[in-house]
DNA sequence: ACTATCGTGTACTGATTAGTACACAGTACA
DNA sequence: TGTACTGTGTACTAATCAGTACACGATAGT
């Protein structure tokens, strides 16, 4: 179970191979937090940031939002306003799809993307 | 645009007319608040309560517990959960069908329900 | 008429969230 | 060899969340 932190230290560390500017200092200046914070985040030492800082941060990792989101126990406020606008239906259509294998979802969602169906 | 805290007081009225165990400290007491709180609630005071709460109110009052959520800004923790597991898969799912009308994302439901596709 | 129940006003509260500010010792490199 | 940058420890904080506790005057049922 790679947690938050973790993954993020891994990525930051990864990139900073190649390019000296993914340093915990300079990271934390550009999503726009204390140095500290980034480190004690990155160390599991305080629960995960806010949804916004985690935003900023998948921009500068070159992550998916959803996913780290998803580490950080968290549900994108976008998404959350999707199923708030249509409860019943988009309640309905994810416990459905809950024990649904992935590519059945996927096979699903192509098919409404494609409009062929 | 019907506010929470109305369509409680409104539910909880309608429920009243033909039994007055439905009064705002019976109902209080029932769901486990302080009747001054659910007054307040009622008459949008204060801020919504919490998903335990508002379950209770579900339950109590005989409402959607997902469309009562939705009207309190908030989406259930196991929908949520639902979507952490697999965060990219449900989020394109969730993206995708955001677009969709109600009757074409019923129909998917279904299918996936029955099997025959 | 009385008393049990009603809704609501006022004043607090503990827990959680999402961080900041600053100092310090270690490291790299020019 | 020094100076610029590194990661991290310590101490604090403002705001929000989700309510409680108690009192009050109004009202309804018998």
């Amino acid at each position: 179970m790679t947690s938050f932190g973790q993954f993020i230290r891994e990525q930051r560390e990864a990139l900073r191979q190649d390019d000296p500017r993914y340093s915990v200092r300079q990271v934390a200046q550009r999503i726009g937090v204390q140095p500290s914070y980034l480190s004690k985040v990155e160390r599991g030492e305080v629960a995960p940031p806010s949804e916004a800082t985690i935003s900023k941060l998948a921009v500068e990792l070159g992550e998916d939002n959803d996913v780290l989101l998803a580490m950080a126990g968290k549900v994108s406020s976008d998404l959350q306003s999707v199923i708030r606008k249509r409860p019943a239906l988009f309640a309905e259509l994810i416990r459905e799809m809950k024990n649904q294998p992935d590519h059945a979802v996927l096979r699903l969602v192509r098919e409404v993307r494609d409009g062929d169906w």
